[in-house]
DNA sequence: ATGAAAGCGCTAACAC
DNA sequence: GTGTTAGCGCTTTCAT
């Protein structure tokens, strides 16, 4: 039932454990024989190295802490696939939590991540300042954070993983102004997240570069969530701000939008042509599909991986931030 | 920016280890005032436990392994949130896989696992049987299994966490006829998963006691995708197959039915009612919003986590099934 | 009430 | 090329 150690080896061929050791990790100072020796009563006797005593040894937990805002799209879930797809087969564990968009909550995960004594932490804040000590905190004691998506204060010397909000917006509302819409709605997402004013600024570039600027086509939303966006077209309806087209912040706006534009039994993209960004399978699952700025998020999550491995092999390791290309998707929602 | 040891407490206040392991343990063997100062000295110098030296002791890696078909629905992420609201307070952390509905990477994630050395895993597996052997000799390591939503062959003696896959679905196919709908499709999913064969049968004994059975209305999918359900649809109107209502093994294949009935124009509830099982965010999400059979998934990870922790503490612990009730919740889809 | 010492499983100086 | 020993941080007998 126990597991062998090296110990039972050592017994069972009368070697000594260093010699076991050795020839386990192919050290070059043991003879050829020994060492298949070794290798056959290993297996024979199911050896495996007890991860717990390398920790110990090497000082690391081997576990990293993942902090994310929500999980109910699957946003992270994907991401998270591209943290696994690298750090699984290096023997990582994780310790994920959540925070419901709540920075609050962020600083207890945070907090709780500490105690786990993790190697490193990879985060995509719900808050670009809020805890902005805890940050700091973390970092004092050598752990390092890497951040991708939403990302914080210039002033944190941290690796990132990004793609050009501004950029991808601009040609995300040019695409509508070229599909000829001129009253195009913008639902923005708490400004308390950097990207949301990255994108805003890229629709104002183009609104402006075409002089259809309104302010009442702005909507802020409190926070995230599908019902954020249902109010945000509510509160255009109401104020009867006229729009032919809604470019919301992220692919959870633009569906609780859409959902009350269907309500409201207005056509899409007929009446009102919908878009977004982020690229979650949730706009191929709702009708009409929705045209959406797709981010490589397998992807970013391996590339945080790796900054974070990078960081923690030496954690004087300059900080990177890698951006990343992400596609425009254009689907039945402006077409 | 080294941690605090027991040894560096040993030092500062000229005490042996032990008493201060002991100090800090509450062990009662400590005097009142010498507990006072280690406590005190722990804080001051930022003592923390560290939590590998813990596990080696207690030979636990103090890590717990899940297994689940799919990460893009937020089923997984919910049941995960009950998982981690019990199992995260007391210092576990996770390995987190899924298979994509592929029992080939199940497998592979569950042999990632048991390198990991985990104390537990929970499970929901992909296929009812395939896997069979590895469970068997995962258990016989002694590594508990606990089981949820999707059980395995009843022949092993696991812990489980379930609804009642039968009554739930009778009741929710019995309002599909008590308003009025007389030819229920149904879309299945692949028989090779228990709850599968559940749900038909409760289906199947209410269109039976209704005298409406037709099996042309049965339309066995490959998969579980949003695509297996446009497809099922796809196939029903190819043959002609008449039919006012669907119900849908879950909200993914419902979502994909409802998907293609939109785009043929057909009006939902109007012309087709549909509804499904599994009650995840995202039938609140679409328009027109699905009834659904709505589990208690963070309910449910809350126990699978403390069925395997019962397991961990004894795994001569007898095994439990627990049942969950679910909730029928009527959305506009079949109002 | 406190201390000394062993040991969890492994690696890495340091001998020889 | 192989063995001896110490040590990672902690708990736990066993003494005292």
């Amino acid at each position: 039932m126990k597991r062998a150690t090296i110990k039972d080896l050592s017994k069972f061929l009368s070697l000594s454990t260093s010699t076991i050791s050795r020839a386990l990790l192919n050290d070059k100072n043991v003879n050829f024989e020994t060492r298949q020796r070794v290798l056959d009563a290993a297996d024979q006797l199911g050896y495996k190295p007890n991860l717990t005593a390398l920790n110990l040894k090497s000082g690391k937990s081997k576990t990293i802490g993942i902090v994310v805002p929500e999980m109910v799209t699957p946003f992270s879930a994907k991401v998270l696939e591209g943290i696994q797809n690298v750090l699984y087969p290096l023997g990582y564990r994780l310790v994920i939590t959540q925070c419901d968009e709540n920075p609050l909550i962020e600083r207890e995960n945070l907090e709780l991540l500490e105690g786990f004594d993790v190697d490193g932490i990879i985060i995509n804040v719900c808050h670009e300042t809020f805890n902005n000590d805890i940050y700091r905190r973390i970092m004092g004691q050598g752990i390092p954070l890497v951040f991708f998506d939403r990302i914080p204060d210039k002033a944190l010397d941290v690796s990132k993983v990004i793609v050009d909000d501004y950029i991808k917006t601009s040609l995300m509302v040019e695409h509508l102004v070229e599909t000829g819409r001129k009253r195009i709605a913008y639902i923005m997402g708490p400004p308390t997240i950097r990207n949301v004013r990255e994108r805003f600024n890229g629709y104002k570039r183009i609104v402006d570069k075409y002089g259809i600027f309104d302010k009442r086509l702005i909507t802020q939303t409190e926070g995230m969530t599908f019902n954020d966006g249902r109010n945000a077209i509510q509160q255009l309806l109401d104020k009867k701000v006229e729009f032919d087209s809604v470019f919301a912040f992220s692919d959870t706006l633009a569906i609780g939008a859409m959902n009350f534009l269907l309500e409201k039994s207005l056509r899409i993209p007929g009446d009102v042509a919908v878009a977004s960004f982020s690229g979650t399978e949730l706009s191929t699952m709702v009708y009409p599909q929705l045209t959406s700025v797709q981010q490589p998020l397998t992807k970013m999550g391996e590339i945080a991986a790796e900054l974070i491995l990078e960081k923690i092999k030496d954690n004087s390791t300059p900080s990177k931030t890698v951006s990343l290309d992400a596609l425009l998707v254009f689907r039945t929602s402006t077409l």
